[in-house]
DNA sequence: CGTGTTTGACCAGCGC
DNA sequence: GCGCTGGTCAAACACG
């Protein structure tokens, strides 16, 4: 009984809710409700916090709202200048804003002196040493914060134009994907090489571009997916009214047959026209396509910004631990569903399988998840039109959606529905597994090397289909996922590693992941999961 | 009273 | 056809 743990009403979302990329140090959430009588404990400034915690400016804007992200550094930069109504604990946070350098002594000048400085910071006139050097400290910090301006703009820009250059992209993919089954219908072996070297090597451009911006997918796509339109005949079935009920079977029941379409009668289909009744399919196979997400969490369920309605539990066969049956709620006729349930060799390791997008807009703790999830079912139904067996390399998914981790995906396109499974119980980031005061620390730490095999389900170890891309060679290694054994997996190293290799992405994604899977543990506390990502997201009690 | 959870019943697919 | 299983429904219930 999940309600029946003890929900405090969950806090109010103070003003810094993008605090959640910050949770790797608490006390800087919590606003202090009154100055505090006292300065800090720690005899020492708290300067030292700044070094540490100086790339999170990066992070956070990343992700941030362009607002909520001036917001925050012009707060900073106030609080640089303002030398009144400053509490000590407001001074330590300000001194984030610090440079690695030597000027943390001109700072602990600042603190030191704090009581005292109030009449010497702005009056200006003040000949004393020290008041200069504090001035010259300013003056450096102050250009600290424009060159994190621009560069936090610079991203930005390059975000938007790489986000753009994805869609586009990936709309030629579509279109040429189609194009091939077309043009291939009918002669399915033909197609499957033809597709998997379309992958491989399909157009200098087009091959290598694809990577990248499918990788890109994973915290920049919005959930208003390819598919998003044919949501909406999706919606009405929600209302489970009578006369939807034939909606509702055709939906819910016949998703083995999409499923087997995948293989069977997919290639006509989708060679037919550029009709509705692709889109239809397509939507459909996407409906049916599934995200299973491994990951170390004693929580009831991972946090993915999302609200989940649970509408069902089962016993499922082989396991001990029930499963859970989650819609999302979000919106109206959403038809995302996920089903949450332990590992039952290790029921430390929670699988949460996601299926379906979102056909509403997703606050940003809930972007993270869903494009992940998005882009893997859409990359796996990509391989799925492009290939009857819907196969992908292992390291595609490992690498393009969780590239700074080690995870591992794995994919399975059999019977009955195709499916990613992202293995997140191994990563050995140590970013993942930063102990996070006043978080779960569960979610991505890594535990010992896991005995599982990386996949998991009920078909998941029918892998006939995969044995032409070594998928079971990988999917039983115990060990991380080996360099790339082919062109697809080169290239797409490169460019995940190339895009990875920025620090500022890298830590941006780890705070996002941690915070959504660190937010678990308020899940349960407090029946809210984006308390403590987006204040527009609030007042949405999960479960 | 509204919202969310629980849980037994029901339905459909699948294998024998 | 029958039983098993997964998935969903919906009435009953709990909670704020």
């Amino acid at each position: 009984m999940e309600a029946a743990a003890p929900s405090p009403p969950p806090p109010p979302p103070p003003t810094a809710t993008l605090q959640f990329p910050v949770n790797l140090n608490s006390t800087l959430h919590e606003p202090p409700p009154s100055p505090p009588p006292s300065p800090p404990p720690s005899p020492p400034p708290p300067l030292p916090f700044f070094h540490s915690h100086r790339a999170l400016f990066d992070e956070m804007n990343f992700f941030a709202a362009d607002d909520k992200s001036r917001v925050l550094i012009s707060a900073a930069d106030s609080k640089l200048r303002a030398s009144d109504n400053l509490s000590p604990t407001k001074l330590d946070f300000q001194v984030n804003v610090g440079h690695p350098l030597n000027f943390l002594t001109g700072l602990n000048l600042l603190t030191t002196n704090y009581s005292s400085d109030q009449s010497m910071v702005d009056d200006g006139i003040s000949s004393n040493p020290q008041d200069t050097k504090t001035k010259n400290e300013r003056a450096v910090l102050q250009a600290e914060l424009e060159r994190v301006n621009t560069e936090n703009q610079r991203l930005k820009d390059t975000l938007n134009q790489v986000t753009s250059n994805y869609q586009s992209l990936q709309m030629q993919f579509t279109t040429l994907i189609q194009t091939q089954k077309a043009a291939a219908a009918g002669d399915s072996t033909d197609e499957k090489a033809g597709d998997q070297e379309t992958i491989r090597h399909g157009g200098g451009n087009n091959g290598n571009n694809l990577v990248p911006r499918q990788f890109m997918d994973l915290g920049l796509a919005t959930n208003v997916d390819i598919d998003e339109p044919s949501m909406s005949s999706s919606e009405g079935r929600s209302d489970r009214s009578p006369g939807t009920t034939g909606e509702v079977a055709s939906s819910k029941r016949h998703s083995p047959d999409q499923g087997s379409n995948l293989g069977s009668n997919k290639a006509s289909k989708f060679s037919s026209s550029s009709s509705g009744k692709d889109v239809d399919q397509t939507e459909a196979t996407m409906r049916k396509a599934r995200v299973s997400v491994r990951a170390r969490s004693e929580a009831p369920m991972i946090t993915d910004g999302c609200q989940w309605r649970k509408y069902g539990q089962k016993m499922a066969k082989g396991n001990p631990c029930p499963r859970a049956y989650y819609r999302c709620t979000m919106a109206a006729g959403c038809p995302v569903r996920k089903q949450v349930q332990r590992c039952a060799e290790d029921k430390t390791i929670l699988i949460t399988t996601y299926e379906g997008n979102h056909s509403h807009p997703l606050p940003p703790a809930a972007m993270a998840m869903a494009s992940t999830t998005s882009s893997a079912a859409r990359m796996l139904l990509s391989g799925s039109m492009s290939s009857a067996d819907g196969l992908m390399n292992p390291n595609f998914l490992a690498r393009t959606l969780l590239p700074c981790s080690s995870s591992m995906a794995t994919i399975s396109a059999s019977a009955p529905f195709p499916t990613v499974t992202l293995d997140l119980t191994q990563t050995p980031n140590p970013l993942f597994q930063r102990p996070t005061p006043g978080h779960f620390p569960i979610p991505f730490a890594a535990g010992p090397t896991q005995s599982f095999p990386q996949i998991f389900g009920h078909a998941l170890y029918n892998q006939s289909k995969f044995s032409g891309l070594q998928m079971s060679k990988e999917i039983e290694a115990p060990t991380p996922p080996p360099p790339s054994q082919n062109p697809l997996a080169d290239t797409l190293s490169a460019a995940s590693a190339a895009i990875a290799s920025d620090p500022n992405f890298i830590a941006a994604l780890a705070s996002a992941m941690t915070s959504l899977i660190g937010g678990s543990h308020h899940q349960k506390e407090n029946g809210n999961g984006n308390n403590n990502v987006d204040n527009n997201t609030t007042s949405n009690s999960q479960q």
